[in-house]
DNA sequence: GCCGTTTTCGGCCCGACTGTTTTCAGTCG
């Protein structure tokens, strides 16, 4: 089982033990305990034969690792079996409802035995909660609503698809009619998008200046309440305005006057479980941390709160670039002054892996090595499917040895100024062999070993195979390792560890996949890549020359793997990159 | 449940918004 499924069960059993009334912080400890495995880079299901191993993991104590266990050996826990035959499973598709916490949930359960959304929307239309406490008309209301919403659209959403709808309202919200000065003058996203994570449920957006300062937000609430692309409005306050955008992306507007704005920034870049440890650290410190500052907590009085850098250097730490900002281990590293040196933007030196015309791509060879000059690259390699993919024109070996010498020509043409080397995304076949004769891919500068099909094979099959690819002494980079593709296909079983150890020990490097639909290896794996000495390749995978360039959203999953410039070969020259692969024999 | 820069027992983050309330509970982030 992985650790992600095991993620889920804890996870659960906290949301009905909540429901359950059990002890609050019984309740978080299973929710700790679910983020940890979440996070961990450890294979928790062979972690479990050794129960210290488990309890070096911060939040599994010695209930966690006999649940963890039991997991392991019956794939599921007692306390989640227990509530699960009370309640059912019903229970925790109604916590999704927004609106619908836990109290109400056992509200629900005990007034009218509602174990369900069915039951729920039933319920609702035979008016039978009306009556019960807190259930006015109103929240009844909203609750019907709920339910439609829920059945209409589903949770989170691509981070390019968030970033997208931010520049649309950052662009509506800076043009705010500044009557009597009261302008709008910055507009960022805080929040996951702002730490980098691959997908978002929400957007928070904070909005400062004179429209914002206090007690004189009310013009600047209803303009935020107009914007066009508003579907409904959820919540809307003196400061807050929270709504849907058509297509479902829930969206936080929160207007913020300029001297909090720092602390703001802070609280609402999260995460959660960072904002915690932080303000339990300005406890200790005889401090108190919410959205508005950081304060004494004998007087009140200010402490820091206009910028992040004040507030993190009161609490005896540097400021941290947000995408560490998860609780792994970045507190403790910044109090120390010894933050990772992380991977920029500007380190990337060459993309190599991108399509043609020749099979599925857009454009030609020289126009891709145009797109890639000026995005400032240095090398890319020109990669496209093989005869496998028979619905991308994949090329078979007569064809790939042409595309070899067009690929020198233009590398010719451009005189230097890039360089172009040649290559292929060289399909790895249900078996784990290649796609293409060694006598072709041993003439290629950058072969890529991926796998297209055959998703459904077990996690032992897959393995075997992915490894058996490896092992041909031609493949210098395993394309996106996982298959995965964000909000539509899950990654494919397999032994990564296993994978990533065996491709650390032939000097492959495994790709890092920028393209926003895959990110792929995510930013966990990309951290176990890291602790297994294996070295990662960053490419955009571009199927047209627009999307050259675009790895601004690979890079924040390299940053929040705490990747250096040194563990990325894409950060070498050329000639030090193709030298830092594997030799070929 | 977990955990230790006072602690192996006794703590455990904080405020806005909403709806239904005469002062607050629940949800959310």
């Amino acid at each position: 089982m992985d650790n992600r499924t095991m993620a889920r069960l804890l996870e659960e059993t906290a949301d009905l033990l909540e429901i359950d009334g059990g002890d609050s912080f019984r309740v978080r400890g299973y929710r700790r305990a679910a983020e940890a495995a979440e996070q961990t880079t450890v294979d928790l299901t062979v972690a479990a034969a050794e129960v210290t191993r488990l309890l070096e993991i911060p939040g599994i104590g010695k209930s966690m690792a006999a649940n963890l266990q039991a997991i392991v050996q019956t794939g599921t826990l007692p306390l989640r079996e227990e509530l699960l035959a009370r309640y059912g499973a019903g229970l925790l598709e109604l916590l999704k409802l927004p609106g619908m916490g836990p109290k109400t949930i056992a509200l629900f359960w005990d007034a009218a035995k509602i174990a369900n959304i069915d039951q729920l929307a039933e319920a609702l239309e035979a008016g039978r909660l009306a009556g019960l406490p807190r259930m006015g008309p109103k929240q009844l209301d909203k609750l019907r609503k709920a339910v439609e919403d829920y059945r209409r659209s589903a949770g989170r959403f691509r981070i390019d698809a968030a970033e997208e709808e931010a520049h649309r309202i950052a662009d509506y919200l800076l043009a705010f009619p500044a009557a009597a000065g009261a302008r709008i003058d910055t507009v960022t996203p805080a929040g996951s998008l702002r730490r980098g994570r691959e997908t978002v449920g929400d957007l928070d957006l904070l909005v400062t200046g004179p429209a914002c300062a206090a007690a004189n937000t009310a013009a600047a609430v209803e303009y935020v309440a107009a914007y066009p692309g508003i579907h409904d409005i959820i919540a809307k306050g003196e400061n807050k305005v929270s709504f849907h955008v058509e297509g479902g992306l829930q969206v936080d507007v929160r207007l913020l006057p300029t001297a909090s704005y720092g602390a703001a920034l802070q609280y609402f870049t999260g995460s959660k479980a960072h904002n915690v440890a932080l303000r339990q650290r300005a406890l200790r410190m005889g401090y108190t941390l919410n959205e508005w500052a950081l304060a004494q907590l004998e007087d009140g009085s200010t402490v820091a709160s206009a910028t992040e850098e004040e507030i993190y250097a009161a609490l005896g730490m540097e400021w941290m670039p947000p995408e560490l900002r998860e609780n792994l281990g970045e507190i403790e590293r910044s109090a120390r002054g010894e933050l990772p040196q992380l991977i920029c933007p500007g380190d990337i030196r060459g993309d190599v892996h991108m399509h043609t015309t020749a099979s599925d791509g857009r454009n030609s060879i020289r126009e891709m090595a145009d797109g890639a000059l000026a995005c400032g690259y240095r090398y890319i390699a020109i990669t496209d499917h093989s005869k496998a993919l028979a619905m991308t024109g994949g090329l078979d070996e007569k064809r790939a040895l042409e595309q070899i010498k067009r690929v020198r020509e233009v590398d010719r043409e451009m005189e230097g100024r890039i360089r172009v080397f040649t290559g292929i995304e060289v399909d790895i076949l249900g078996d784990g062999a290649l796609d293409l004769d060694n006598e072709v891919l041993a003439q290629m500068d950058v072969v890529i070993a991926s796998v297209h099909s055959r998703f459904e094979q077990s996690r032992e099959e897959m393995t075997a195979r992915v490894l058996r690819a490896i092992e041909n002494p031609y493949v210098r980079i395993l394309g996106h390792p996982t298959g995965r593709l964000l909000l539509r296909r899950e990654p494919f079983a397999i032994d990564l560890g296993a994978v990533l150890r065996r491709a650390a020990e032939l000097g492959l490097a495994v790709e890092h996949n920028a393209a926003p639909e895959r990110l792929d290896l995510c930013d966990r794996d990309l951290r176990l890549a890291k602790e297994l000495g294996c070295r990662v390749a960053m490419s955009s995978d571009s199927h047209d020359a627009r999307n050259l360039g675009k790895m601004g959203y690979g890079m924040r999953q390299l940053r929040r793997a705490w990747l250096a410039p040194e563990d990325v070969v894409s950060t070498l020259g050329p000639d030090e990159f193709l030298a830092a692969l594997r030799a070929r024999p």
